[in-house]
DNA sequence: AAAAAAT
């Protein structure tokens, strides 16, 4: 019997022993003399008969025409199971039961049977036989077999027995055939007692079922109501909400729409940057002025002046340091946070040398940008956009959650840039769509995280594809034991540059490290978040990030969860909502941590203290950008204390903890206002969030639309990445701020 | 723990 996994404790525990005794000596018992529990009794004796119970019919076996023709007549196959009891029974072998449900899971096609179970019931008593042939028009060879058929079925069941029980769980299959299954197998593991009720006492069995569980009972007389109570489970409606393809998604395995599912407004949205971004390039003749600090690098000119088109003439410390020596073809390892403008100092030089080249033989990318998640290869996919275009040389990113197809096809029709994350490319090259014999740029982004120990078997079978003496160029904030087995390994002769020393180096950042009583986390973490300006909140689970968000809106303050677990397109709602402004507040799990770029984020919240010191500066770097201020405000509870005393020692911040409780003036100091405590409306969340209408709306969507596009279209596609082109920014384009990290 | 591929 299965561990009791709900409730915590066996429903056992409620049965006194004179109801054990009781059930022991129930009516069923009698006859059958070997309940192995004593619950089917006890519940029994505690519940009347209904006038819904089956017991009459199951009495009178003898008059088993008439019943067969009852059962026919009944609608809900549910009340037939119920009785099956008595087939157990019939078999000897009773502790297999579980056996039973297994086969129904390996069976879909089984809920269709169970219509036609009426007859089956029938055939039943008299001629086991034919009623199995009946019921099972897919196994031939049983057909023509009766009795002799017999032993075998209870072999199986008796060897089933375990595994079906796991399949009811785990099976979202299962949930898909029967719209009751979930709550159903649930329920199942709850009640040790049933499967041991069954053979003996069936109508005890029920009205223990019946009289205890309501929701059940109320289910199944009544499926439909079921299923409409499915759509209200929080987690699922959630998805449901985000996904407008979801219910075409349903009879897909729950796990895979709600983490990889390709969304086609994902897709969109890619294709959508790259018009955008062409269309940018061609606007009016630009100069390059003597002052431009990019014309000295040796960079081609038409970089060179491209990025002066969108009023980037100034190099980055990194980006002056790291570019000529890339250029050379040197090997580099450039330390710097996310921030430092990263993207364009690998960026230029690699789109430089390849601009002299062959171009791209088809499958057979000549330099690979790899990142460790999927809005960072966006990001760097967006940045490098324009300029692998003014070049003439094509790019791809190559990333879960979005189509192969579109993946595949330009791999075929030849790309000069690849822009990976681990897992897709991997994918792609087992599958012979793409090969990196002929890489000769390697660029490794964010390594301290791809050196990780989930990353880094992907990571070195990917490098060890690529061709020796290639350049290598590896960028990191830290260089400790993972990446340096990285620089080791595959770097040759590397040439460092480094801005920062994975310190905080950034003044303009304020640290606060708040030391509070756990019971008042949710209000703290409220009214931190409730603030003039964008807020990131950062937790350590996704289940957490979801829980936050609820929270935050359940007192008022408007935020949405940003996690691995949802789906690209939702992934990419949220962060588009949170980049143009209609979001204030993001929670987000450390897949937001690096290298995304949002503008004017003012408070970076950690309501759980980041792993180490290395996250602890990655994720404050989301805030304080650019020369402008930020905040960076961590809750540690009283046993994380020394850890964060340490954190803040290792990564250079001057910040100790202080006690603090909700409408602490230092709060206040950092422009904390209490929140309303008005709930934040669901279909605020929903409008916000939600992906393009289907059914009556626009063919591809909404605002960010596959329509024609025109300048009207400037502000374009915020959802993807950063836009804020025509802002008070200037028109930098789309790699304006988001280029230098 | 999260992230990164799905089947």
């Amino acid at each position: 019997m299965p561990k009791n996994l709900r409730s915590g404790a066996p429903k056992k525990a409620r049965w006194t022993p004179d109801q054990k005794a009781a059930a022991k000596k129930g009516p069923k018992k009698a006859h059958r003399g070997q309940s192995s529990t004593a619950s089917g009794g006890a519940t029994y004796a505690a519940r009347p008969a209904r006038d819904g119970d089956r017991r009459p019919e199951r009495t009178e076996r003898s008059d088993r025409p008439a019943r067969s023709y009852d059962r026919s007549e009944r609608p809900a196959r549910t009340n037939e199971r119920s009785e099956r009891p008595a087939r157990s029974y019939d078999r000897t072998e009773r502790s297999d039961r579980p056996a039973r449900s297994y086969d129904r899971s390996e069976r879909p096609a089984r809920s269709y049977d169970r219509d036609d179970r009426a007859p089956r019931r029938f055939d039943r008593d008299d001629n086991r036989g034919p009623r199995r042939d009946f019921n099972r028009d897919d196994r031939p060879q049983r057909r023509d077999s009766t009795r002799d058929d017999r032993p075998a079925r209870r072999y199986d069941r008796d060897e089933n027995r375990g595994p079906r029980q796991y399949n009811r769980e785990d099976r979202p299959v299962t949930s898909t055939n029967r719209d009751d299954r979930p709550a159903r197998s649930f329920n199942r593991d709850e009640r040790p007692a049933r499967s041991f009720n069954r053979d003996d006492n069936r109508g005890p069995r029920r009205e223990f079922d019946r009289s205890d569980r309501p929701a059940r009972s109320f289910n199944r007389d009544d499926r439909p109501a079921r299923s409409f109570n499915r759509d209200d489970r929080p987690a699922r409606s959630f998805n449901r909400d985000d996904r407008p393809a979801r219910s075409f998604n349903r009879d897909d395995r729950p796990a895979r729409g709600f983490d990889n599912q390709v969304d086609p407004e994902a897709e969109r949205m890619e294709a959508d940057t790259w018009v955008k971004a062409t269309r940018k390039s061609v606007e009016g003749p630009v100069t390059v002025d003597a002052d431009n600090g990019f014309a000295g690098l040796g960079l081609t000119e038409r970089l060179v002046e491209r990025l002066a088109r969108d009023g980037i003439t100034t190099p980055f410390p990194i980006q002056s340091a790291t570019i000529p020596d890339a250029l050379a073809g040197k090997d580099v390892l450039g330390r710097g946070q996310t921030g430092s403008g990263k993207t364009l100092a690998f960026g230029l030089p690699m789109l430089s040398r390849l601009a002299d080249g062959d171009k791209a033989a088809p499958r057979r990318p000549r330099a690979l940008v790899l990142v460790p998640t999927r809005e960072l290869a966006m990001q760097v996919s967006d940045a490098l956009e324009p300029l692998v275009h003014v070049l003439g040389l094509r790019h791809k990113l190559v990333a879960g959650g979005l189509s192969y197809t579109t993946q595949i096809n330009a791999l075929n029709r030849g790309v000069d840039v690849l822009i990976a994350t681990p897992g897709r490319l991997k994918d792609l090259i087992e599958r012979e769509a793409v090969q990196l014999r002929d890489i000769q740029i390697a660029v490794l982004d964010e390594a301290d995280h791809m050196a990780d120990m989930g990353f880094m078997p992907e990571v070195t079978a990917i490098l060890d594809q690529m061709p020796e003496g290639g350049q290598r160029m590896l960028f990191s904030a830290t260089l400790d034991k993972g990446v340096d087995k990285l620089v080791e390994g595959y770097l040759t002769d590397p040439v460092t540059h480094s801005t920062d020393d994975a310190k905080a180096s950034v003044t303009t950042m304020e640290h606060h490290v708040l030391l509070i009583d756990p019971m008042h986390k949710k209000t703290i973490t409220a009214e931190v978040a409730n603030r003039e300006g964008r807020t990131v909140v950062f937790v350590r689970t996704k289940l957490g990030a979801d829980r936050v968000a609820l929270q935050l809106r359940e007192q008022g303050v408007f935020a949405a969860a940003l996690h691995g677990g949802l789906n690209q397109g939702a992934r990419n709602r949220v962060l588009g909502a949170f980049r143009d402004g209609s979001l204030p507040v993001l929670v987000a799990t450390d897949v937001a941590a690096r290298g995304i770029h949002v503008d004017d984020v003012s408070v970076v919240l950690q309501v759980d203290p980041p792993a180490d010191h290395k996250d602890y500066l990655h994720r404050s770097g989301r805030t304080a950008r650019a020369g402008d201020k930020g905040t960076v405000v961590t809750l540690a509870l009283p046993h994380q204390r020394r850890t964060m005393e340490r954190m803040a020692r290792e990564a250079g911040i001057d910040a100790m903890p202080t006690k603090a409780v909700p409408g602490d003036e230092r709060l206040a100091a950092t422009g904390a206002v209490t929140p309303s405590g008005i709930p934040v409306p669901e279909d605020k969340v929903r409008r916000v969030l939600e992906g393009p209408k289907r059914g009556g709306g626009r063919p591809s969507g909404g605002p960010r639309g596959g329509g024609p596009r025109g300048p009207r279209q400037g502000g374009g596609n915020r959802s993807y990445r950063d836009d804020r082109s025509g802002g008070s920014r200037g028109d930098r384009g789309s790699y304006s701020r988001a280029a230098r990290d």
